[in-house]
This record gives structure tokens, C-alpha cells and sequence, in this order.
DNA sequence: CACCAATGTTAGATCACTCTAACATTTATC
DNA sequence: GATAAATGTTAGAGTGATCTAACATTGGTG
């Protein structure tokens, strides 16, 4: 079954499943899917009913949501078509990296295998997209996760941004503001526990930057 | 009311309704838009009647199809968008005119209008689709139609290819091969009233090529 | 102009998706 | 470990889109 006999719905339902291991490893749950696709839970319950029905998923009520290796497939797929989307959204359009991801949310259940490979094509087969997430190949293993949030960086430690997760444009917009993004090197000034404050130095940059909890999670780095 | 809030269905629907008197001016009935479409009429008959109640078309039980303003608003933008998607698919991915038509068609309705404006300041504000379409502007008027079907042409007349119905892929696959497409300079040769054929030189081409009524209605030429 | 064929509409059903409200289960707290 | 809070599921309803089958209207043809 190609992805596109799903509905869009179903599809959207698989990537976030998918995406909720990507970088954390804790299952997601049918609060956090309502919350993030923006319905209520028992709409979530059901929809995933109808995916177990399908195969796609396996679900026992009130037990976990696994991807069953289909579920899974359709999964990854998306995820490819939605960062490949938003690469090209930045690349050929000129679109901020601030504005990509709602375009592709809804292009991405719309373009044929064929556009993608296109798209692939005319953007010289790209690894990553414009927040430094993976784009994963046609064929084979996506690319594994790499690196940890700068909120758990340790002070004085030089570190390379690769991802800034793209779910806030607000906040994507301030980053750029403040020179940051994937690639950015940073030196890490100080962790306040309880204060809930990251001190960083942007190599190049002669200021410090103090973000809170929740932009430092945005934010992925390696040492 | 965008025309982004209007479902899919209802988009082709007014589409279609508006394309109907773009080039013959004979009102469409439920039975063609069915049959267009792809679905029963009943189903049609039903999306007409949700339609009109929006105030999108007007139409009483077996009376005819027209459209509101409003509803003639929505439709030009999605003929836009739709031709401005097959001028991209060509000029930028690469796509043949004859597969662009299907793709466009699912394309029309996920594309933000930031995303059209985007295309078409790429493209260069392009006035016609890869069949010779005319491009509806953001704002005005749409361009009139001009000329006439080539079944209609006069023998002895030297005509130019203006447009080509992109309806069948497979006939523009035929075209491509005998060299036709829009700007094409013809002279015709002859009309056989009762054989249904017309025959025509392409000019720079050393052999006259005959074409059945069908062929010939999708191709429209100016004297 | 009566009748029939073509065309269009309504009725009744199903499916996916969504909601609110009521109910069930799990988990956290004392 | 009992109880309360948080979380998840089911029940019941509505919408849009689709179908088949039955019914209605319209428009030619004899
Ligand atoms: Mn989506
Ligand atoms: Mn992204
Ligand atoms: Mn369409
Ligand atoms: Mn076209």
C-alpha cells in the first residue's frame, strides 16, 4: 500500500508516532498526539483504533502505541517528503526556515513520489533540512540521532549546534535574530539549576546569551 | 471566506463549473461534471445543492448551474493555481506536459497563497499554462478567450496553435511526437466533412498530418 | 400530445473524522 | 493500600463525501 492511499489524517497520525522516538525515547501518548495535531483525545483514540485496524500500529486499550514495521515504513516516508518540503521551500522559494514547516504539514500529503524525487533531484539529494533534522533516504536506514540538548551541556564545554526543533516559528525567529542556528558553534558559559538558565557564548559573537528551559531544549548540539 | 477553507471537493466543483464556459458557452450539467469529475450523479447533485447553500452557485432542482460571484472568485483562483502548478512542474521540475495535469490537480488545493505568489515571481509571472492556457492575474480580469477549434479552421487558412486541451495525456504524448504544441504554425490542407478528418501541414515539416474530429477539437488556433 | 428515454433528485446506507459528555482505567498521593 | 487526579475510551451525534436503488422531471419522437 503507497503512502498516498492513506489518508492524510492516518499519515500525519504515523509521523508523529514516528517522530516521538526520534529524539526522545519515551512513548508518546494519545494526550500529547491530541495536543499536538490539535484535537481532542478521543478523536486521537479513535483515529488510532482505526490505524491498529489497518495494521499500522498496535494498540491495546489504555496500553502503548507501537509502529508496527508497515506503520513504520509510512512513517519514515513522510518524515522524508515533510524535510525534503521544507528544504526545498528554503531553497528554490526563498522561504524563511521559520515558515517551512506549516507549508510542508499540508504539501506533504499532496505531492507524488514522483515530485519528491524531483525535488530530491534538483536539490542534489540533500542530508538535512533547514533545522539540521535528517532527511531520510528513499531507500535504507534513516540516519541515527546524534548529540543531546544544550540544556544538559556542561559549562565551559564547546559545542556544534546540529538541529533546532522547528515546532515554534517565534522561537525560530529569535534564534535567527540572535545569529543561531544549525552549524552555529558555542561555547557554554554557565547552568543555573535552579534559575533555569543556559549561558552561551556564539563563537564569532563578543556577548553572552542566556536562554531558558525551553529554547535550550530546542536546541541540539555535539561535542 | 479563502479559498483554502472551502473542501477539495467543492474546489474542483466550482473549477469545473467556471472552465465549462471558458472556451464553449453551453452551461454545464450535473451529468458532465459526474462524469468529469468521476463519481455518480447523485454525488453531484448532492455537492450542488451543499454549494448553493454556501451561496457559491445558484441552482434550483433540475434547473441550471451558475455560478455567484463569490463562487466565480474562488474558481479563477484555483484555475490560477492550477495552471501556475503545471508552469512550474515544467519549468522547474521537469516535467512533461502531459504528466502535469494530474499532479496540479491534487497540488491546487494544499498550496498556500504565500506559495503561489512565490511560483509565480520565480516563474516570472508567467500568462500562459505549458497547454496555452491563460493564467488568470492575482487581481483583474481573466484573459478572454481567443480563436477558434482547429475542426472549424477553414482549408487554404494558415492558422497558429494558441492552446491544447490537456485533458489526455495520451493525446499530448501523440502531439509531442508530431511536433505540435502551442505557437505551432499550421497551414490546412484539408476537411473531410464526412470522414471527420483534418488535414494539416505543420510549417518546416515536409508531410501533411491528418487528424480525427477529436484531436482536432483540442487544438485551438487564431488566423 | 402521449409516451419513453435521458437526465437529475431523493432516500437510505456507509465511512472517516470530529465533537461533547459520560464512563473506565491507571497513576500518583496521602 | 485507599482515594483522588489524570488520562484514556466509549457512546452518541453531526458533517461531507460517496454509493445504489428508487423516484421525478424534462424533452424529444412518433
Ligand atoms: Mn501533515
Ligand atoms: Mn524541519
Ligand atoms: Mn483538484
Ligand atoms: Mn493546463
Amino acid at each position: 500500500m503507497p503512502v498516498s492511499e492513506l489518508s492524510s489524517t492516518a499519515q500525519d497520525y504515523l509521523k508523529l508516532i514516528w517522530s516521538a522516538t526520534e529524539w526522545a525515547d519515551k512513548p508518546i501518548t494519545v494526550g500529547v498526539m491530541a495536543e499536538r495535531i490539535g484535537v481532542k483525545p478521543s478523536t486521537v483514540s479513535d483515529g488510532i483504533k482505526r490505524l491498529a485496524a489497518q495494521g499500522l500500529v498496535t494498540h491495546a486499550p489504555y496500553g502503548s502505541i507501537e509502529l508496527t514495521e508497515a506503520g513504520r515504513e509510512h512513517a519514515v516516508a513522510m518524515v522524508r517528503r515533510h524535510r525534503l518540503l521544507e528544504t526545498f521551500l528554503v531553497e528554490i522559494l526563498g522561504y524563511g526556515w521559520d515558515e517551512v514547516h506549516d507549508e510542508a504539514e499540508v504539501l506533504e500529503h499532496a505531492v507524488s513520489d514522483l515530485m519528491v524525487d524531483r525535488i530530491d533531484r534538483l536539490l542534489k539529494h540533500p542530508s538535512r533540512d533547514p533545522h539540521g533534522d535528517p532527511i531520510p533516504p528513499a531507500v535504507g536506514t534513516p540516519a541515527a540521532t546524534v548529540g543531546f540538548q544544550l540544556d544538559q551541556a556542561k559549562p565551559g564545554s564547546q559545542v556544534t549546534v546540529t538541529r533546532i526543533s522547528d515546532e515554534d516559528p517565534d522561537m525560530l525567529r529569535y534564534f535567527t535574530e540572535l545569529g543561531l542556528a544549525p552549524e552555529s558553534r558555542l561555547t557554554v558559559r554557565e547552568r543555573r539549576p535552579y534559575a533555569d538558565v543556559t549561558t552561551v557564548r556564539i563563537h564569532g559573537q563578543d556577548s553572552d546569551i542566556a536562554l531558558g528551559t525551553t529554547a535550550a531544549a530546542a536546541i541540539w548540539v555535539v561535542a
